[in-house]
RNA sequence: GGGUCGGUACCCAAGCGGCCAAAGGGAGCAGACUGUAAAUCUGCCGGCUCAGCCUACGGAGGUUCGAAUCCUCCCCGGCCCA
């Protein structure tokens, strides 16, 4: 099925509940409907690695570039090193230089794999604010974008209210942040014929900042349009895992780990993950569902979720080849593997190698948990195994201190280790 | 600058000289039930060489047999006044 028109993109992004809100609804779609128009998203440098939440904003832009439109992605160098108060409660720390450096350098490469570069029609663009932000001085900043900002409006906006009535207080150099991207909006008008600026609706106020700003400057009207943020039916946030953020960085969030954070998506949620993380068109994820809800057990809509962000982000094969892990670590015998799917397991599973000695010495099972990271201190290894959580090869074990000894090992090299449900590890013991 | 209130474990939040590794809630983890779902119930939830010890209640000192709790100074924040 061919992606929406230019003309439809609106409604597919409504359909997907990626609408949360947009200026003149009406202007927007007929602006749209002209002449492809550039669409700017802004990527902060908080972190080497953009995470799950940021995979809205990168999508959006290709939705756009798909229906014909010009995405422009900003990596936010000179936003970056202000901080937006925006969606926060307390003050941000500053980074310092060389962290903004290689955090700017880690993102960018990101949105370079994410974004389509190559597209003959609307090619994306990738821009530093740095660059037109940097050599600006004070005193034309203050003279050419504060004279037409009023503290009032400011002050007005929500995420800066917050602040204002909550406990933490805003620095001014959190509260100069609308500027700065204000800023860009106009700047990316005026040079690169932007005329809609996205982002999650904690941006709206920056948005708008960003809409009068150019209108005080150059008359025209410019469009805004945001989306809910990414939560769970719940209401807590998503994206989010046990130690932290869901990263795109391999290295920091493996794919077999990021595979499996979307496999374990609840029922109330996948739908709509389904619509707002993937490509897939919205009439699929309709059949997605329904072969879902005639055997939920099957989990066929978790399933497609996981494949198709993992392979977004990491490439189709990797996707592949985590999905082909987890089908063998869920499955039902799990003490009857063939070697090759432990070699397989290798590259997936977070593994340890011990040498063939210190096993036939005879390990303390609990010490090796806590050493391998599979429970995060020996106290909690022994939990564990007192709460009988814990399975070696898909058994557990038995006895006041376990230990694992080559018996356990299967295929004379491999054991495969278990916490709760879904915790695995791998355990490879040189030849 | 003055006054005042506050800074407790991942988060919120009690404690206000010993019974405090610190109530309660949330989050998280495990078990039962399941479908790698939700809901529910149960247990756990600082670390360790684990009947004990160590680290911890913004920071540094001090009083005391003993301090998260009292005193001094400092740092940070809110509010009010200037």
């Amino acid at each position: 099925m061919a992606p929406p028109s230019r003309v439809d993109v609106l409604a597919d992004l409504e359909a997907r509940g990626l609408v949360h809100d947009a200026t003149d609804r009406q202007a927007l779609a007929t602006r749209l409907a002209e002449s492809p128009v550039g669409v700017y998203c802004g990527f902060d440098p908080t972190a080497d690695s953009l995470h799950a939440g940021h995979l809205l904003g990168v999508l959006t832009l290709r939705r756009f570039q798909r229906a014909g439109h010009r995405p422009i992605a900003v990596a936010g160098g000179a936003t970056g090193m202000v901080g937006d108060p925006s969606g926060r409660s307390d003050e941000r720390n500053l980074l310092d230089a060389a962290t903004l450096r290689a955090n700017l350098a880690g993102i960018e490469a990101q949105l370079r794999r994410l974004l389509d570069f190559e597209d003959v029609a609307q090619p994306a663009l990738l821009v530093d604010n740095a660059t037109w932000t940097a050599d600006v001085r004070l005193l034309d900043f203050l003279r050419d974008v504060g004279k037409l900002v009023t503290v009032n409006q400011m002050v007005a906006k929500e995420s800066v209210r917050s602040r204002l009535a909550g406990t933490t207080g805003l620095s001014f150099t959190e509260f100069s942040y609308m500027l700065l991207q204000a800023h860009d909006f106009l700047w990316l008008h005026e040079h690169e014929g932007c005329q809609l600026q996205i982002g999650g609706s904690d941006q709206w106020g920056n948005i708008t900042a960003g809409i009068d700003l150019v209108r005080r400057r150059t008359g025209e009207a410019v469009h805004g349009l945001t989306w809910p943020l990414l939560t769970r039916a719940d209401g807590t946030k998503l994206g989010k895992t046990t130690g932290g953020n869901l990263w795109l960085a391999p290295g920091r969030t493996s794919p077999y780990a990021f595979y499996q954070h979307w496999v374990q998506v609840a029922d109330d949620d996948v739908e709509r993950l389904l619509l707002q993380l993937t490509l897939a068109e919205v009439a699929e994820v309709a059949e997605v569902m329904a072969e879902h809800a005639r055997a939920p057990q099957r989990r066929v809509a978790q399933a497609r979720l996981a494949i198709e962000v993992t392979a977004l982000v990491h490439g189709r094969s990797e996707a592949v080849a985590a999905e082909a892990a987890s089908r063998l670590v869920f499955g039902s015998a799990v003490d009857d593997l063939p070697a090759a799917a432990y070699a397989a397991l290798e590259s997936e599973l977070p593994t340890t190698t011990l040498s063939r000695a210190r096993l036939e010495a005879g390990l303390d099972l609990a010490a090796l948990l806590a050493e391998t990271g599979l429970t995060s201190s020996l106290g909690e290894a022994r939990r564990s195994l007192a709460q009988s959580g814990i399975y070696v090869n898909g058994t557990r074990p038995s006895g006041d201190a376990p230990a694992l000894t080559p018996a356990h090992l299967q295929h004379d090299r491999w054991v495969l280790l278990r916490r709760g449900r879904r915790h695995h590890h791998l355990i490879t013991v040189e030849p």
